[in-house]
DNA sequence: TAATTTTGACAATTTGCATTGTCAATGTAT
DNA sequence: ATACATTGACAATGCAAATTGTCAAAATTA
């Protein structure tokens, strides 16, 4: 009753499939609703003069999307840097280098921009390690390896990334209805899809593989953020590893508590 | 290159020692700081006749600390029930039928209450899990349960503690310098440990296996909030078999990787 | 019962920030 | 060069919660 999991530990072909690998993967985007409204603004022609004008060689809309990103950014540096309850609009303001006005020009209230910021971030993040994990596809070990370095990478690379994502974000969700909650669940779901190639015959298992992936997310995050926090004390590869164990252990003791048929 | 760790998942007797493991596990107690600070009130003796009465039958000390575990409570409710941020001070007053007076005669300011209420749920909640894995000594698949079953357990028993310990505490912690910081690592700490026993030949390791630690709690508690948040939609047993799976997973991987000398 | 502490309800003040408004300076079109 | 849209600095207002203060009723001691 041992032994012969590691062997499916490197699946060598068909087992995993790579047009269907993409399509599960993939099947997590959000429907981007993180674009500017519909504004009434365009030519408001309603006192005087025609309300619109170039300036500084753009076009009104030009100059509010402008202002929109210097927003966005100055967001990502504000609550990545003291944590979304710290920072007023003032603060964010200030890092833009724009005056209060302007940013009610595009954001109702601060939770607004966090969710944009957010979404902008996981959407990112999301994609590049989908794109990491299909590019090594049908190799199990070196799907993992890939998916976490890019994360790692990631984070390490920007690491306001892991303060919004992973500490701020579980926050302001309540903030927001379950907008935020629902997409903080995507993780989650992208290796949930995942378990679930790998385990393809584990039907009745639905239940059980998402709590673990919820629980192998956790795994990584917590990894993460302590690497983080500790400004990186530990070598990436040490990183990477611990966080592969876990990935490796799962599958082992998986596949030796419900033995697929392969193994008759 | 394989099986074999299996073998190892249940040491039989003398490979885990009892006396070792109370002392190891147990080396994570916060120094308390959580009683009254020092008043100046006793005698106040300053102007007019005594400043000190009975009252209901209990002295001046007696009451203010009735007061103050009255508000501990109301915090835990409050705080557990609608998130920290979203709770007053006059909330935590009228919760415990109390006025704010009594709130500022026992503490500043509303994070302070927090970090009382926290300190105390982390304490209990380690404490009953250390008792139960040591209860289970020798048997490692035992401990590994019977700990995973305490925490689960007293999550469902009031899952306010996962509220104010899982979600709250990793925003507030910062508004309290590290003190709080601390204190959520001791968790990490105790698995450390925990690990050390099982894996007492891994010197080198040390840092590799403190990480490990930290993932094993980010996996657990991750898959405990999902839990929580469902309202308990999954059996126990279920939950519970998922958060052990990890464990014996990332045991068996680590031998694999690490074996020990016993195994020539 | 009289004197006085303690309490509880609630008013008053303070504080910090959000949100809106004013206006002089600057850039743009004609 | 003139008229006016646009900007940026900053003041004015609004608001919710924290924090402090007042006072009459209740409880206690002698």
């Amino acid at each position: 009753m041992t032994s012969k999991a590691l062997k499916q530990l490197t699946p060598t072909s068909d087992s995993l499939d790579q047009k269907q690998l993409e399509t599960t993967l993939e099947q997590s985007a959000t429907p981007d609703e993180s674009k500017p409204k519909g504004k009434d603004n365009a030519n408001n022609s309603n006192k005087k003069t025609t309300p619109s004008r170039q300036f500084k060689g753009m076009s009104l809309e030009q100059r509010q999307n402008m202002r929109r990103e210097k927003l966005i950014e100055a967001g990502l540096q504000a609550y990545g840097t003291h944590g979304f309850f710290s920072v007023t609009v003032k603060d964010i303001c200030k890092e833009a280098k724009l005056t209060e006005r302007y940013f009610y020009e595009s954001f109702k209230r601060s939770e607004e921009l966090f969710k944009v910021v957010y979404l902008k971030l996981i959407d990112d993040l999301q994609l590049k390690i989908v794109e990491a994990v299909m590019q090594h596809s049908p190799d199990l070990k070196q799907m993992i390896t890939a998916g976490l370095s890019a994360l790692l990478n990631n984070l390490r690379d920007d690491p306001r990334t892991a303060r919004i994502l992973f500490v701020d974000a579980v926050l302001v969700h309540e903030l927001h209805g379950d907008t935020i909650h629902e997409s903080h669940t995507r993780f989650d779901q992208t290796i949930f899809n995942f378990l679930n190639i790998v385990f393809p015959d584990q039907q009745e298992n639905k239940s059980q593989i998402s709590l673990i992936a919820s629980g192998l997310n956790g795994y990584v995050v917590h990894i993460a953020m302590r690497w983080v926090l500790s400004n990186f004390k530990q070598p990436f590869e040490q990183v990477l590893e611990a966080c592969s164990l876990a990935y490796l252990g799962i599958y082992q003791q998986f596949n030796h508590l419900h033995p697929t048929t392969s193994e008759s």
